[in-house]
DNA sequence: ACAAAATATGTAATCGATTACAAATGTATC
DNA sequence: GATACATTTGTAATCGATTACATATTTTGT
């Protein structure tokens, strides 16, 4: 079975092709009587657009460009699911890449928008390199290019991320408040912004409260389980063994939390350990973890319904160029007074 | 700037559009020369190709929608990984949509294929309703519908997928070879294919190896972790405890553990727990997980492949209807002799 | 009742690449 | 040197929807 085109229910309705679109994409221009019977020709018919056609015609793709660091980071995918559930809304489709391919296939990610594949494009991703981001800021519709959680500090591109800063300031305030007061970090990827930013929160915030801060309390990770461990590790190694440690990621903590474990050390008993992300998982973790929750849901479907009002109206005052989401402090189990 | 089209690099280069056309496409039907001069018009004139145009032209969307039941699910990134390696090796793009916004959105699952905007589909989703499967096989390009993990019973759908049944009985004798005889099993979804055919296997199994096997000892879950706590307390409240327990996902495995240590009991002192998948975290859970591991990455490449080979030459002899791919067993802490 | 304005519909060009077919050019064979 | 054959290139139709503009129809105001 074929499917049928604008022509076939033109024939159909006994009208001109101009018509049947007219009525398909603005109704209210055409009558109540060919309203009716267009309707009725295009459920006879079977009618579906052809999204080929439409898009070669109207220069748009009706679809939106995702694009992740790396797939398999479960950190994402509730990111996605906002994202996916707005465009999805207007009628857009989620194109979804990852910088790592791109970058191993030679593509170049301006092409995406460039030959119509996509209308913009979504970057989850703060660590794309020099050149990369000299040719995005380069492009012919760089307002249709948006950061989500991720950010690149020098270039201007708007972005929709958490309070970094603010959440950052309420894990140490949250240890503080403990009683604790040799406080551990440990950072997420130095060259990564939300590890740069979270790590110059927190030094500012301790140096506010007044509590030392000895060099070595500050671990470099990498957001990851086994950067955790090795975190874990040198902590083992300390003389002076800070009683809290804020670590940058859920994922961090839980390596972290999970070496200490296999060496004997117990949480909070020993350390209190929080994260930042309330992850799914932390929830389930042994202990359960205490973090700084952002609303990955919201973060997506903010960053899409962002992107679309430029796509849409791109003259409109809606180009704002940050949105910063708030985020909130869940205590569990893995801190407790020192 | 204007993005250049073919029209502009014929001109620079001198020669006709279809020339430019075939130069691109498929350069040994060209002479040297011109294959030269319309590489130089293309870089001069910085060209991209418009995948609308081609797309209306070729009939083809060059690009795949991939479908998940849910996109927070970590368990699918991997495979997202593979496929979108094997699609961007081939020029293709992947779309994403969750059978569950598909749904709610009233947007039928057909209308992908039909409407251009996606030449094949892959789905991850084996719980579709019976319905929308019913659509599916009424489908004008079946043969272009693909499963991978999951998998429809009754219709005949090619599909990609681990060895579940092997799987299982490599877990059932694991936990036998160590010595326990009262297995239990904490199953899937009891409508998901995944979760019936391990069940399955499981009784099997355990019934070829002559073990008891009480009612009580099958505790239907559904993946999560949530399930997985809820059949801790069950177990918890058994006369005859089994001293080891096979979970049909490594989700379950952890809630379970996770809500044992809630109430002092100790894995695996007081009950071996075994998983399936061994997703990444299963390594850094406390303790490490014993799995039955599946190549996610290697489904999700798989499954690319088999449908890029349907869709780009479909009379061939790559009509096979399923792959099975290979599990193992992972060892590590959460199992010991009773 | 008639002009002016508003509404409804049709005609045909257009978006940019592909490709069947025709035409031109070059090469081999006897 | 003529013919057949292979190679290379060009011409123009085509994919299916959108929309500027023209035209036909109805409504409004006086």
């Amino acid at each position: 079975m074929k499917t049928s085109t604008l022509q076939d229910v033109a024939r159909v309705a006994n009208v001109s092709t101009a018509t049947v679109s007219r009525t398909l994409s603005n109704p209210v221009v055409v009558s109540e009587s060919t309203r009716r019977r267009v309707a009725d020709a295009v459920k006879a018919t079977g009618y579906r657009i052809n999204h080929a056609a439409r898009n070669l015609r109207t220069q748009r793709a009706h679809s939106v460009l995702v694009l992740l660091p790396d797939l398999a980071n479960p950190f994402f995918s509730a990111i996605l699911e906002g994202i996916s559930r707005v465009l999805a809304r207007q009628g857009y489709s989620m194109l979804i890449a990852s910088t790592q391919h791109v970058h191993d296939s030679g593509e170049r990610l301006i092409d995406y928008l460039d030959d119509a594949r996509a209308d913009g494009m979504i970057v989850l991703d703060g660590g794309l390199e020099t050149d990369v981001v000299e040719m995005l800021s380069a492009a012919s519709h760089t307002e249709r290019i948006l950061f989500a959680c991720e950010w690149v500090e020098d270039a201007n591109f708007p972005s929709v991320r958490c309070q970094n800063r603010t959440g950052t300031r309420i894990a140490v305030n949250h240890l503080y408040g403990l009683g604790h007061t040799k406080i551990a970090h440990i950072t997420g990827p130095i060259d990564n912004v939300l590890g740069q930013t979270r790590k110059e929160a927190f030094v500012e915030e301790l140096a506010d409260l007044g509590l030392e801060l000895k060099p070595e309390w500050i671990m470099t990770g990498d957001f990851t389980l086994a950067a955790g461990c090795l975190a874990a590790q040198e902590w083992i190694a300390m003389n002076d063994r800070p009683t809290a440690v804020f670590c940058a990621s859920d994922q961090l903590a839980m390596g972290f939390i999970a070496e200490l474990s296999r060496h004997d050390f117990k949480v909070p008993d020993h350390v209190s350990v929080m994260g930042f992300d309330d992850i799914d998982l932390a929830e389930q973790f042994i202990p359960p973890l205490t973090s700084i929750r952002q609303d990955r849901m919201m973060i997506g479907e903010t960053a899409a319904k962002m992107l679309l009002a430029r796509i849409v109206t791109p003259n409109e005052e809606n180009l704002e160029r940050a949105t910063v989401l708030p985020v909130s402090l869940v205590i569990r189990e893995s801190t407790s007074p020192p």
